[in-house]
DNA sequence: TGTCCGTTCT
């Protein structure tokens, strides 16, 4: 750019007088024609005459040049090669000549004086306030105002560069000085002076339409990150990107797909699609390639606009704007995230020429491609499939497997529970050479964590903090919930501790998994503490975090600090959900403070949130608890025939619980029955409390019966079970019954007739 | 311009 616009100024320099100018002598060989030569002398001359003290001057020598071609005094001003010189010169001229042109000429040296002084910016600004203060009659020449607004902008005195711009008339103006202004205007966050000139050069016969420049600054700001000054509308965009389009002038494929990405990023998937599809209708697939249309698949895809994604992928078609890879790795990832992954593996195919037609996108898998479809596979349950794409990866020269293949394989072996294959993939990518990420680290610790091995995804973190691999707010997270979730609050605090001291920086989720877990143990006072933590380390708290606290106050019957977190709520602008109503709702229901319950629940339909399960959970387990056993039987039917809800797991058992304590031990069997039949599955509570109902009526047959059933139903008994079953059983001498059960024999007598034979299978 | 890990109440 600078050597350019340098050269332009030396050949404009150059067309003058050439020869004249000593520095541009050596670049310019051809021998002046005597005219010229004619006009050598006399510039000469009156260079050499202007060398003497200001009072010296001869205003009649000098006159005939004042008359004559305005280039003559650019070039002695130029050859007096000193701006004070060239100021001396100015004011001489001011007090004697009418002839404005002249001025506006020597001036013009000056500048271009200026712009080769190595303090450029500074002498530039000297002479804009000389004009500023003495030289009122000093017209701009549209190259003296280029110059001027150029150093303005770059100063970012923008006022004074939108004087300057207000005075000139419209014939002095150009599109390379609009360019400038635009520029300064922008950079100063201007906006709407900004628009305001390009409004005069869009309009219909402007005098200075846009042009590439133009395009690149306006673009570029609009693709930019983040600029001052407020923000665009979304209608000036689209008509500013329309209008230029109409002008020709087109943005670069960057500069699109920046524009692109950015709107979409600020959920303005609509601006970005206009924008778009306005450079398509007036540029066509010259002006748009994939990478734009990328972008903004990628942005429908992130707000699962499936519609607008098929049809913009059929207008790239019938553009001929043909699809890269990245084109089907964001297809392919938005169907595997629609956990629609064999139509995924369709179009995986496809591409590869395996459908029908050979290869017709021409395109070929890349290691993004197989990673989204090697996690698609894992996500839904299908890891065996990824393994045989790890294989078919590792055929392949272009894409190799890397630690992001091996991650999501490993996440999804952890998930499904098979812990050993993940560690052995571990190994696997270690034996290979593929240098296992963070991440890496995160989804074992996690998936031990998950299985109970809390203890070795410990010792996995040391033995990687050992190889220096650090851990960060993840890795943190997964231990500190894991902690909370043994009951150990002190080891995850220890952890939160680590966490700070060894440098890693935390989030909000790393601060939410503590709170979680102190305010399950009751810890409240300290869930408080780390509040106020999360708090000065600039973050907020969630929904989510807020229904966990309130709900562990609301256990330690601490009142005043549930309303303390409800006004902060609304003081914070977080509106409570379903989750915050029901908690309060299920409170009150327990301390039987029914008038307050139905307060609030008309205060949540007003707010337009419907009554979930769990509501109706809460109000049952309030009439079970006040003893009040038809009254909860009543809201359960209404459940069943009225409402949208359809009663699970956790009302069966409060209920099948109040019906056995309320001696109704027919009814609660009843009522597992009614869940067999439509489908509620019984988890351990269910069975503990129809076992306490078995037991007190001593009805042994249909405990042998229940047993089997809750075996059937992949139910394991705990530690509670037992203590119901055992000392019965005991009584009547069925221990051996009580064994087989435990160890996931069926034992009422239609299965075994030799229960202790089938213990020892 | 597309791929992987953590918190979420009743």
């Amino acid at each position: 750019m600078l050597i350019q616009s340098k050269l332009l100024r030396l050949r404009r320099i150059h067309r003058l007088l050439p020869s004249t100018f000593s520095s541009l002598r050596r670049c310019h060989s051809d021998s002046p024609s005597p005219s010229r030569k004619d006009h050598e002398l006399t510039v000469t001359q009156v260079v050499e005459h202007l060398q003497n003290p200001p009072n010296h001057w001869d205003y009649d020598t000098l006159r005939p040049f004042l008359f004559e071609s305005s280039h003559y005094l650019l070039l002695i001003t130029l050859r007096l090669n000193s701006i004070p010189k060239a100021l001396d010169f100015i004011n001489y001229l001011r007090g004697r000549t009418e002839h404005h042109q002249a001025l506006s000429c020597v001036f013009e040296g000056a500048l271009e004086l200026a712009t080769q002084h190595p303090n450029s910016q500074k002498e530039l600004l000297m002479l804009h306030s000389y004009r500023k203060s003495n030289g009122d009659n000093i017209a701009l020449t549209s190259r003296s105002a280029v110059l001027l607004l150029k150093c303005l902008g770059e100063a970012q005195m923008v006022d004074d560069s939108l004087l300057l711009f207000k005075e000139l008339n419209s014939s002095s103006k150009s599109c390379g000085l609009c360019n400038e202004l635009l520029k300064g205007l922008f950079k100063s966050g201007r906006i709407d002076d900004a628009l305001h000139v390009l409004d005069e050069m869009l309009e219909r016969d402007s005098n200075f339409p846009p042009d590439d420049f133009t395009g690149e600054v306006v673009f570029g700001v609009l693709g930019k990150q983040e600029h001052h000054g407020r923000r665009f509308a979304d209608k000036e965009v689209v008509g500013l990107v329309t209008k230029l389009c109409e002008h020709g002038v087109f943005p670069d494929a960057f500069k699109l797909t920046q524009m692109i990405t950015k709107m979409c990023r600020h959920r303005k998937n609509g601006v970005a699609w206009e924008v778009l599809h306005a450079v398509m209708r007036l540029g066509g697939a010259v002006a748009v390639k994939a990478a734009s249309c990328n972008a903004l698949l990628a942005g429908l895809g992130r707000e699962r606009d499936t519609q607008r994604m098929n049809k913009l992928m059929a207008e790239m078609e019938e553009m001929g704007i043909k699809p890269s890879v990245v084109t089907f790795g964001i297809l392919v990832n938005h169907l595997c995230k629609a956990r629609r992954i064999d139509e995924a593996l369709e179009v995986f195919d496809k591409l590869r020429g395996k459908g029908e037609g050979n290869n017709r996108f021409d395109v070929e898998p890349d290691v993004v491609l197989f990673n989204t479809l090697i996690d698609g596979l894992c996500k839904v349950g299908r890891e065996e499939h990824g393994l045989s794409l790890l294989e078919k990866m590792k055929t392949t020269k272009q894409s190799r497997p890397n630690a992001i293949t091996y991650n999501c394989l490993i996440d999804g072996f952890c998930k499904a529970g098979n812990i050993g294959k993940a560690r052995m993939l571990y190994s696997q990518m270690i034996e290979e050479g593929v240098q296992p990420s963070v991440v890496t680290l995160n989804t074992l610790v996690n998936g031990l964590c998950k299985h109970g091995k809390v203890h070795n995804a410990v010792e996995f973190f040391s033995e990687m903090k050992g190889k220096g691999l650090q851990g960060n707010a993840v890795t943190y997270t997964a231990l500190i919930s894991a902690f909370c979730g043994v009951n150990n609050i002190d080891k995850a605090m220890q952890y939160f501790d680590e966490m700070l001291t060894s440098g890693c920086s935390p989030d909000a989720i790393v601060y939410y998994s503590l709170i979680n877990g102190l305010s399950i143990a009751g810890r409240m006072d300290d869930a408080s503490v780390v509040v106020s933590r999360l708090k000065r380390a600039g973050f907020g708290l969630d929904v989510a975090c807020y229904n966990v606290l309130i709900n562990g106050f609301c256990k330690k019957k601490k009142l005043e600090r549930v309303y303390e977190m409800l006004n902060e709520m609304e003081e914070t602008g977080v509106k409570p959900d379903i989750v915050t109503y029901n908690t309060l709702v299920s409170y009150l229901g327990k301390i039987g403070d029914f008038a307050t319950a139905s307060k609030v629940m008309k205060r949540m339909m007003k707010e337009g949130l419907q009554p979930s399960v769990v509501t109706y959970g809460a109000i049952i387990h309030a009439y079970c608890l006040k003893e009040n056993v038809d009254e909860a039987m009543k809201i359960f039917e209404e459940m069943c025939s009225k409402s949208k809800v359809p009663p699970n797991t956790v009302i069966y058992s409060i209920l099948i619980d109040a019906l056995c304590k309320n001696s109704n031990v027919e009814r609660a069997v009843s009522l597992m029955d009614d869940m067999k039949t439509k489908g509620v599955r019984p988890n351990t509570t269910t069975y503990n409390a129809i076992f306490k109902g078995v037991r007190d009526k001593k009805m042994l047959q249909k405990a042998f019966e229940l047993m089997d059933r809750m075996i059937e139903d992949a139910c394991s008994p705990d530690y509670i079970t037992m203590e119901i079953l055992t000392e019965w059983f005991n009584a009547v001498g069925e221990i051996e019954k009580l064994k087989c059960f435990v160890e996931g024999y069926p034992v009422s007598s239609s299965y075994a007739s030799s229960p202790t034979s089938n213990c020892m299978l």
